[in-house]
DNA sequence: CTTAAAACCTAGTAAACCGATAGGTTATAG
DNA sequence: CTATAACCTATCGGTTTACTAGGTTTTAAG
């Protein structure tokens, strides 16, 4: 399951990407629209920006603006950042690999075998999409 | 993340699968052999028992059988009963849909569009899988 | 008939995680 | 100077996870 977390980041870039306008957004005003707890959300907000996706500018008038094009802003960035891994289980994956200390035989591992193949299709999935691709209407 | 129990659940079906014999097989020597808690075991299948996927025997020389064969066991099944739904987020879930408190228009949430493509690939592997493909050796 | 083995059942529990909330401080525009 | 908005730290109740404990019931074998 995707955290609270995740979808309000994901929610709040895209309200940003869709506005479009050379000023920033502030998170009061994403947390009304989007219906998101405005403290919560705040502390993604802040999360976003330290990761690199966001920039911000503080006192009034102040806001968050997009650093980088949507259109080059993959999902799978996104989410390895809020959520973190994106394999199911840690011995698939790419970005946060740990060994299961049960498991002594990695090859023979059934669920090991499966879980590749979901990683690969999710992988797929969240690297051919973009922000500016989701951030389309309709 | 997939859970332990999820993942031992796979494993112990995997374990059964391969060794392919007509007596059931007991948790006590899953446990041994692929190195998970006896007692968590014990419940896990029980519940796989109880959902149709082991028939068991108790006492001396009893143990847990497969129902069906191998190849007929789809692992989309075995995960919606251990793990429960698939999808990352309840609004794109086929088996345990619920709608999102905060989000007024689904068709215009990109969470939502994202999500069901990744459910989407998720589902094509996880239903090309049975038991049978994944207890293959190598 | 007794004993050991194995499934079955119920309850509890420590630790981690999640989704916030509280209560500030700092920087900036007007 | 004042209002605004980002920034920071700490806390917290609830839920889930991964077990553990301690049994009861059923059955095969001696």
């Amino acid at each position: 399951m995707l955290s609270k977390k995740t979808k309000y980041g994901i929610k709040a870039l895209t309200y940003i990407a869709r506005k479009d306008e050379k000023f920033p957004v502030q998170a009061s005003e994403i947390s009304e629209s989007e219906n998101i707890s405005q403290k919560f959300l705040e502390s993604i907000m802040l999360e976003l920006r330290k990761s690199g996706f966001l920039g911000s500018k503080k006192g009034k008038g102040g806001g968050y603006y997009l650093i980088k094009k949507p259109s080059e802003i993959k999902m799978t960035a996104v989410i390895r950042v809020l959520e973190g891994p994106i394999a199911m289980v840690p011995c698939v994956s790419l970005n946060y690999y740990e060994k299961c200390d049960d498991c002594p035989d990695e090859d023979a591992c059934s669920v090991h075998k499966l879980m590749i193949q979901v990683r690969d299709a999710s992988l797929n999935v969240l690297g051919e999409n973009t922000l500016a691709d989701i951030a389309l209407k309709q």
